[in-house]
DNA sequence: CAACTTTCTCCACTCACAGGACAAAGACCC
DNA sequence: GGGTCTTTGTCCTGTGAGTGGAGAAAGTTG
């Protein structure tokens, strides 16, 4: 099926398609409020976008004392794809272009069987979504990578935990299989995105995103905007030292916050636990399912036990610290943990906090709110879609 | 003496002033060549530049083969203040709208005399340069604080080792008695834009500026522009915890950066060693003056005395340390350490490079220069006037 | 002195945009 | 039901921004 290929004609467009993305339908009256134009000139421009098909009348809003008003929206059958690979499994949805989830996937997946073997995965996942009748095909695909990305390219480089994908051209390989435009990103980075489109962060211009699941991450929006660094690689400071002379880390140097805390790292600690005979919670539960995973140690401390909760405790007084030096750098307006870990809850947030309260000057913490994300595992599918529709409502 | 109270009219104007500014004299012919504006268009904001006074005819220039060109450039008879105050000495220049030092005073001060002695030394050393025939007035001033500011509002907020400036107007105060606008900003990100401007860091977009001097900051610039957070303290990193449980800080805490290596921190450790015994070099010059700094740590090290070496060595590679986290959140294209303790040159860049090389990744580290500043005291009051003139260069 | 280059100015035309007049459509009051 | 007021949307005209071409001015080169 043919799909829409028009884009904005200039900066006023952009800006209206976003306005509509973000608000919903909204009648000419009402975007003239939120943008800077004169009622002549955002006629046109609408009129502009509803020739291009890219916006569609939506019939009449209710009266509020006058003439009613004709609603316009964005065309309701774009189809955008968000696709966010985990180091353990894949999450592929289908949103509408006001980046409203209409069905959402999720598979157990290894990212080191390799970009051939995961592309067939979201390529089917794709494909059974819009058999579902959610989609007759897809108008931009978004895609979080577990690792560095040289983002103009839209191609992964040297990412540690997905050695395989090194330099695999993502976006073109995607493109020519769906047939839309694809922007490839961290995952860290859509977590981020996802969360500041339609989570916690919404209006917040400077704040951290930190997820912590296999591995950990940090997403950084300043002014509105992802860093991503140089060389694609902001963000990643689950090699930041933070013991000295600690465990050793698969990276070749010591105590790496990775290698003490991370989703990882607390299923090996908790095994270890059970084998020392320190949880006999931890025990049946290993004895249950021949393995222990975050969730384990999560089910333990909700019921109470002792060394689930040491684990947890300390796990997020290594990240607390952490993020207490990163708080101190950046300055940030707003806290957000994410990842898999987030099940572990209070308790993680609590540690988390007492650190960076304790450590950081009380300028940069006065008024910084620590919190868990409220979009759980689908900020990266949201992410992902805000990031394939920012590039494809700006100007070509 | 009445000053220029021009601003450009337009993006287009201010776009002009900043490549006049930063390429010096130009024809209109050259300026058509770096902006995106058709020749006639371009004719006619220069001459508007022109009507306003803040650009003037400069002659003609050699020809290329063809018709001379008619050179525009700034007035030079503007002229931009450029104040750092440290913690413990004043820094005032005068620059044409070109930003040169024409004029630079140096001025030994303790900052906590408070906002009134301080402004008091500065408005004189201001009106000594102008009693020199360097200026009869100024247009515009920027100055530096050893502190966060509220950038906006151009007021230093809880300045740890200035607590007599908390909430003082410094911006407002500043104006009346020169009689010209003036901003405000942390002495650290004034040395970044210094460097920016015209030292190691043209047209580098994304990369952090350590200036370890008194206390221990860092500049951060990201997509060229200067991030401050969102209260004004970002890159306040002396007291991000470098040692667990080390040596207790003025700040309440244990083990933060600046109680083990700042200026300060330098002399304090120079004298200690020399007091033991385990420095003839340090112990004569502690002898000679009654006391030491980082000058006598450096000159001590350079005459081969181990223990100043070592002192600066693991300095380095505390500072280092924690320069590596930052540099594998930060992802900067660039590292610049300046600040009074440059004068440790090679040994300290040394130190640092060995931790910044050994703890992050080869990623963010492959293509990373770590140098230092190019610029020495003159950095923070360029970034001063470059401040101010970023500001006036502005439609208004 | 002729031919070619480069720079700058002038002019006509196009397009973006604002703002007012006005029509359409409804609410509200009597 | 009819007037009046409000809100929304459209049309039209005037202004100013900006482009591009013609050509004048001022050089160089041979």
């Amino acid at each position: 099926m043919r799909r829409m290929t028009a884009r904005p004609a200039n900066a006023h467009q952009a800006r209206l398609l976003k306005l509509l993305r973000d608000g919903g339908p909204n009648s000419r009256a009402q975007l003239g409020d939120q943008i800077d134009l004169s009622r002549s000139k955002l006629a046109v421009e609408v009129d502009r976008l509803l020739e291009t098909g890219l916006v569609v009348a939506d019939g009449l809003a209710a009266s509020r004392g006058g003439r009613r008003s004709h609603n316009v929206r964005l065309n309701p059958g774009l189809r955008f794809l968000g696709v966010d690979i985990g180091a353990t499994s894949v999450d592929v949805a289908v949103t509408n272009a006001e980046l409203e989830i209409l069905g959402h996937l999720n598979q157990p997946m290894d990212v080191r069987e390799g970009p051939v073997a995961v592309f067939e995965q979201v390529l089917s996942m794709a494909a059974k979504l819009r058999a579902s009748g959610l989609a007759e095909g897809y108008d931009g695909a978004g895609i979080g990578v577990p690792g560095p990305v040289r983002f103009p390219e839209g191609v992964p480089v040297a990412p540690p935990i997905m050695p395989g994908w090194d330099g695999f051209p993502v976006r073109e390989a995607l493109s020519q299989e769906l047939g839309c435009p694809v922007m490839v990103d961290n995952d860290v980075n859509l977590m981020a995105m996802g969360e500041q489109h339609a989570g916690v962060a919404r209006s917040v211009g400077d704040f951290l995103c930190v997820k912590i699941g296999t591995g950990i991450g940090c997403g950084i929006v300043a002014g509105g905007d992802v860093h991503r660094g140089v060389t694609g690689s902001a963000g990643d400071i689950g090699h930041i030292q933070a013991v000295p002379d600690g465990r050793p880390c698969a990276c070749g140097n010591r105590g790496c916050l990775e290698a003490h805390f991370s989703g990882a790292a607390l299923a090996r600690d908790a095994v270890e636990a059970a084998q020392q005979g320190r949880s006999e919670e931890l025990a049946s539960r290993l004895a249950a399912n021949g393995t222990l995973t975050a969730v384990d140690v999560a089910a333990a401390a909700a019921a109470g036990d002792a060394t689930a909760l040491d684990l947890i405790r300390e796990g997020g007084n290594r990240v607390g610290q952490v993020i207490a030096g990163l708080v101190s750098f950046f300055n940030p307006g707003l806290v957000v943990i994410g990842g898999g870990v987030t099940g572990l809850g209070h308790t993680l947030l609590a540690a988390i906090r007492t650190q960076v309260y304790r450590q950081s000057l009380p300028l940069a913490t006065g008024n910084l709110p620590i919190v868990l994300g409220e979009l759980g595992p689908t900020a990266g599918v949201i992410g992902a879609a805000r990031l394939i529709s920012d590039h494809l409502f700006s100007p070509a």
